[in-house]
DNA sequence: CGAGGCATTGAAACCCTTCAATGAGTGTGG
DNA sequence: CCACACTCATTGAAGGGTTTCAATGCCTCG
């Protein structure tokens, strides 16, 4: 699916986001261990495909297998925020958790896999299952806020950066390549996330590629200098 | 300290954050209900003194019993964002429930008084609480998701709107007035809650006031035309 | 081989930021 | 009690980064 799988335990952590990642994302394959033997439903998405929509009856949370996904809030006049891109080991349905209705949107940007988990079968068999869950609760409202930190205080081109340097770090714990990867959402939907014109996130990838930190191929994305890309999002040196 | 408190059950739900708010903030008082009698450990707080800091062991969680707060993350380099004004019933410390450390600052805008949670006593003596606990922390994913909606679409002024539109519906839920209000925060502090400069803020409190829809007064606030200001965030007319 | 979705590029317009100066309010100390 | 210091709020003007609008190109799919 993605460029290289490396062993499946790398787990290369970036300054920029090592701060934000709790225990559960540090190690995503480690809910699927402590599932091995659970009568768990497996489901399989095309691209496109909803894994829920908001509004509908919740059935439950959802652990990703496989494939790339994102979710997105749409207020009620039509304004779209995509709120995070999620991959194997992250968990679908956590914000809602407490409610009899989804909030958000899940959609599978690829083919992929999900299993549901059978919430209160797990909370009684597996007291460590509700650690778990509040691990990665915890460690969504980090990464929102961190992500919120971001669009609030980088530039355009910076804010493309730790978008980059964030999915190279994930790519790179589950065993993937870091320095090369396929992104799998459009243009629109980055820019989207990362509060920005489609436009905006074009040009910035171009300038990025113009500086020979990377190399642009429509969704292809190859990472040719770690060290100066990271020093993008530092502060112009103090006086 | 709020202006004219009203009958302490009023809640008046804004549309704006009424599918945001969950169970935990839709009543913030129940909390406090259900902790009646027990052994907490209360602490009262002066004006810019921390509740906590980022990098401090974990003590437990708080519940404000009183008092305007914000919490704010500063990244390595120095960069800081607000990330959010709690008040009476809201939880400070969740984003750190499964870490050692907080990984945020908490700071008391105003006098105030926050109660200690005996956390592994309420796990053991009220399930109920772990439920509490879910629900304010899914609670606070979906009030970040609509934040990052919010900035990611409005201009300044209607961001602006927004908060006003929020932290009115918080107070009246709270019994006091919502439709005049006192803010607790510098113009900066908004301003960097909002993804603006603090002169910005400014010249859009200015204009919503030249407009009529609200008079402004220093930190005082008071909303003349609540409809019309809920009216400036839908998007224009649809064609 | 069109049709459609998506990406790219250019130019103009605009909203917000930045820089700078002034004013108002608060607290401290002589 | 007033003066000074300090913080915070306000206002103006200029500059710039991003958006907006428009057109073109590329790739995929039926």
């Amino acid at each position: 699916m993605y460029d290289r799988p490396i062993t499946p335990d790398t787990n290369v952590c970036d300054p920029c986001t090592a701060a934000v990642q709790g225990a559960a994302t540090a190690s995503p394959m480690m809910l699927e261990r402590l599932l091995e033997g659970l009568p768990l439903v497996r489901r399989r998405l095309r691209r496109r495909q909803y894994v829920f929509r908001a509004g509908q009856p919740r059935h439950g949370l959802y652990l990703i297998h496989s494939g790339f996904y994102k979710t997105r809030v749409i207020s009620e006049d039509g304004r779209e925020k995509v709120t995070g891109f999620r991959l194997r080991g992250d968990l679908l349905g956590l914000e809602a958790l407490d409610l009899p209705t989804y909030t958000c949107d899940a959609i599978a940007l690829d083919v992929g896999e999900i299993w549901e988990l059978p919430q209160s079968y797990l909370r009684e068999r597996l007291p460590e299952f509700q650690e778990r869950l509040t691990a990665a609760l915890a460690g969504e409202i980090r990464r929102d806020w961190n992500w919120m930190l971001v669009l609030g205080s980088l530039n355009a081109e910076q804010r493309v950066v730790s978008f980059l340097l964030d999915l190279s770090a994930r790519l790179s714990a589950l065993g993937f390549s870091s320095t090369s990867m396929l992104l799998r959402m459009t243009r629109a939907d980055l820019g989207n996330f990362l509060a920005l014109q489609l436009e905006t996130v074009v040009r910035a990838l171009h300038r990025l590629q113009a500086q020979g930190l990377i190399e642009v191929e429509r969704r292809q994305i190859r990472i040719h200098d770690l060290p100066r890309l990271r020093a993008q999002i530092a502060l112009p040196a103090m006086h």
